[in-house]
DNA sequence: TTCATAGTTCTATAATTATCGAACAAATAA
DNA sequence: TTATTTGTTCGATAATTATAGAACTATGAA
């Protein structure tokens, strides 16, 4: 129980960074990271329960977006920027510097309706 | 039965497209598209069914990732670049640059196995 | 009109995923 | 040692999503 698992930087994979990006909580957990630097789990003030968020924090380590450092009771998170860059060049800062206005916190209280198509074969 | 929805540049939304776009298939479609510029549906070689194919087609229209035309009986596929880039500045380029060796086409047809967690508590 | 082409929609199913509460585990403080 | 803090894991559930086949629709050609 000391070492956490991590993917390699020529591991990770671009649709499995989207997927874990494509959340909106995980999002706002990735900006918050990406303007403190490293910051403990439970700092993340989120409307999810405990065992909901280390399944999303889990979901970023696995993707390979964040990594977890052991610090007494504590898991300091830090995004991996620079495996990040390696790999997807400017992924990451397109995300972190996308408007993030309505959106995203918006999505995580109430899922856009499904639009009603309209047409009868499209 | 003459258009389809698409939604409005303003608002995309950048959860939604990175979901959109976090699928092996639909990634696969995108970077055919960036390359062919605009192609029919049915030009893009998949190991789905049809009806599997209009979903993803489907789920990228809505997303506002591409634009569907139609044109006789084929809808002619495009990517929406330049609301994409308007939007999300950066973010179409770094994902259609990003390497795509083995993981995407890998992963279309088996997924990596989910790796075993060593170590008690993490 | 009849047929072929291209794709959608419906219905169903299997697989993932998000969520929570309860029980657990490790490090540290009292 | 016992209690607190911080988080994980397990088990269950609800919601979403990927998939396919069958029936359907619209366009254009014979």
């Amino acid at each position: 129980m000391r070492t956490l698992v991590h993917p390699e930087r020529d591991q990770l994979q671009l649709t499995t960074i989207l997927a874990a990006l494509s959340d909106p909580i995980r999002l706002r957990l990735i900006r918050e990271l990406a303007l403190a630097g490293e910051m403990p789990c439970g700092e993340f003030a989120s409307p999810v329960a405990k065992s909901t968020m280390s399944h999303h924090v889990r979901t970023l380590r696995e993707a390979g977006v964040l990594r977890v450092r052991l610090q007494g009771t504590q898991r300091r998170l830090s995004l991996r920027s620079e495996d990040l860059d390696a790999r997807f060049p400017g992924l990451l800062s397109a995300v972190l510097q996308a408007d993030a206005s309505v959106e995203d916190s918006a999505r995580s209280i109430e899922p856009e309706p499904r639009e009603g198509e309209e047409g009868g074969m499209a």
